[in-house]
DNA sequence: GCTTTTTTCAAACATTTGTTTGAAAAACTG
DNA sequence: CAGTTTTTCAAACAAATGTTTGAAAAAAGC
């Protein structure tokens, strides 16, 4: 399927390149491929992105950017209201995946595995612009975790969000796997019913 | 670093390969990587193993192989015993890596780190043998589980451990992601210790 | 010893890779 | 409209990729 051409090339490319890098991951697919898909001509990623890693980046902050602006966004609402409780505050930082997920034009299960990609594939490195996101949002949410939860160090914190990363890029990534292995017993599910799952997993995690 | 070459060329390759994929993940590494670090020849890859894709078998299989086998033996331990609880269930599964990092003769933090990858990386696929592994092992754990967490159906016990497979692999892998983003709060600590973390936050997800 | 099998090796193969070029086309500006 | 900038394009570039070749070297068998 060809990326329509009524919106701008360089959205063509990073549309086509999300949903190749969803699909294959970040470092097996190649510009001729994306620009191919994007009926697109091989200099143009030069042209826009001024290299592939800029295309890369791209696709990545497209993506990240909304996500951790809502995350703050809703931090704030809550804080407004008093001191949060840990399920609001795991909801507050993970929905946000979610509502972008379901507000890309890609298929839903194209965009659930770039997502996954995002927290698991390497070697690819963040750009600066992307890491300072993440600190902002960690420096906002550790203290509000830490209220949640009294008895846990600013470390500690760290741990579990890093291990709740893990099973939130699990759980979208590699839910073919799952069914594989399980052979048939477990199946793909409602996008909705999975991160219920993983906030349930997550929460008993920081209950400790 | 060039492999010492008393031993066989044949294990010189699987032993550059395996830190090599532990350092750039399994589609970045060429060939050509892999026999200068080996101190072999470009064509012996295809000799020993038949193609590239042979030797990350090669390398996957090397590592899952004994892990699964002990999985196994320490499940047939514990059910000597009676039936095991969830925390012995969960450390029954998940030391068996820990045994296997300690025994490679990588650095401890080049193994730790090819262990997360196996987990993570795609879109490389386990070849047959691996996965009918993965599926006996499956077969095993899921009762046992089940026995364990009585109120638990056998796909609700599939994806608790899937969620914890994220949680191993993120931990294992990603160590340096989190202490950059922490600020330096977190910085890398005993492997040990992490990997109690990791069961803590595991039992409490299973807990319910 | 000689023969056979296994293993290594330098060289080359055909593709594919990201990038660059320079001119043509399109869009915009005044 | 002419002049300027922005964007596209076919073609080519150099470098790197996995694989293959066929002969030399090493090891094993007898």
């Amino acid at each position: 399927m060809a990326t329509d051409s009524t919106q701008g090339t360089k959205e063509a490319l990073i549309e086509a390149a999300s949903s190749l890098f969803a699909e294959k991951g970040f470092e097996t697919v190649s510009v001729r491929e994306v620009t191919g898909l994007a009926n697109a001509n091989v200099a143009s990623v030069k042209y826009h992105f001024g290299s592939r890693d800029g295309l890369i980046d791209a696709v990545v902050e497209k993506m990240t950017t909304p996500v951790n602006e809502e995350r703050l966004r809703r931090l704030d609402e809550l804080e407004a209201e008093g001191d949060p409780d840990l399920r609001a505050l795991l909801e507050a930082f993970f929905d946000p995946l979610f509502s972008q997920i379901k507000s890309s034009p890609l298929a839903e299960n194209l965009f659930v595995k770039l997502m996954g990609r995002m927290v698991g594939d390497r070697p690819y490195q963040f750009s600066d612009e992307v890491m300072s996101q993440f600190r902002q949002v960690a420096r906002r949410y550790i203290p509000a975790f830490m209220k949640a939860r009294p008895g846990l160090t600013p470390a500690e914190v760290f741990w579990r969000i890093h291990f709740s990363f893990g099973v939130m890029s699990n759980a979208l990534t590699h839910c073919d796997l799952l069914t594989e292995i399980s052979e048939g017993m477990v199946d793909r599910e409602d996008l909705s019913a999975t991160m219920q799952r993983v906030l349930e997993f997550c929460e008993a995690g920081f209950e400790r």
